[in-house]
DNA sequence: CTACGTGCAAAGGTTTTGCATAGAG
DNA sequence: CTCTATGCAAAACCTTTGCACGTAG
């Protein structure tokens, strides 16, 4: 069997996308994680990434294109997309509601959805 | 002023992505384009797909980290994603109604939504 | 000590750009 | 004819991989 260590480098990776308040990009990952842990390589990003999806500790969400991660289990929620600051958040509120095995004119069987919002966070809203 | 011409890539990219009952991802437009059109390369296709968006006569999508075009002006709309056999469907219902300028807890002043539904589509939930 | 993990640099993919030629108007 | 659009090949990105060194256990 496979033996994972506990790094430094993984630690603070985990710590930065327990802290955010949205899926993070991988530029974004890499620079708080760097103003922890200056010499961080993206190598190391991509891979510990790639570690923590296999294990289930995190997500990823792809957006606009770009492929984002958030830390796994915090139940049931969607995404903000703020057309202005270009931030992403996350909602924990669900505007829609569709059980597992709802059936769709057409005959599309539906196991799941996803729900992204576009708008102005609090922030740019007040300005 | 910028004069845009008429050529028959054009065409038969605009042609592809019209006939398509749901988004279409780059190498699938190149391929479908091809058969009509056999030396088209792909940067024509980048090209033409970044002219369409501008022109506002095609729309992106994101989905599962790829980038995939469809034809505007067909009303709103979401997608279904098939969970097997990968392909992606364009739905006419909406699951949710969020009038623009709905306020969300926390501030978040949305404009716009999207939802993507996962599940079988009908071929693959009758096999 | 013995692997696994990291950083660096090179390799792979995908999208964009430069340039000479083809073709729309 | 003139000037935009195309195809090819090179360049620019982003993500993954190979390798020697660092380090957790």
């Amino acid at each position: 069997m496979t033996a994972t260590r506990s790094t430094r480098q993984r630690d603070v990776i985990a710590q930065v996308l327990g802290r955010a308040t949205g899926p993070l990009a991988v530029p974004e990952i890499l620079g708080l994680a760097q103003s922890d842990l200056p010499g961080l390589g993206i190598a190391t990003v991509y891979r510990t990434l790639k570690l923590l999806t296999e294990q289930g500790q995190i997500h990823p969400v792809t957006l606009d294109g770009e492929t984002r991660y958030e830390a796994a289990g915090k139940g049931h929620h969607h995404h903000f997309s703020c057309t202005r600051c270009g931030r992403v958040f996350t909602l924990h509120t669900c505007p829609v509601t569709l059980p597992s095995g709802t059936v769709y004119p057409g005959g599309f069987v539906v196991e799941a959805h996803e729900v992204t919002l576009y708008g102005q966070c609090p922030e740019c809203a007040a300005n």
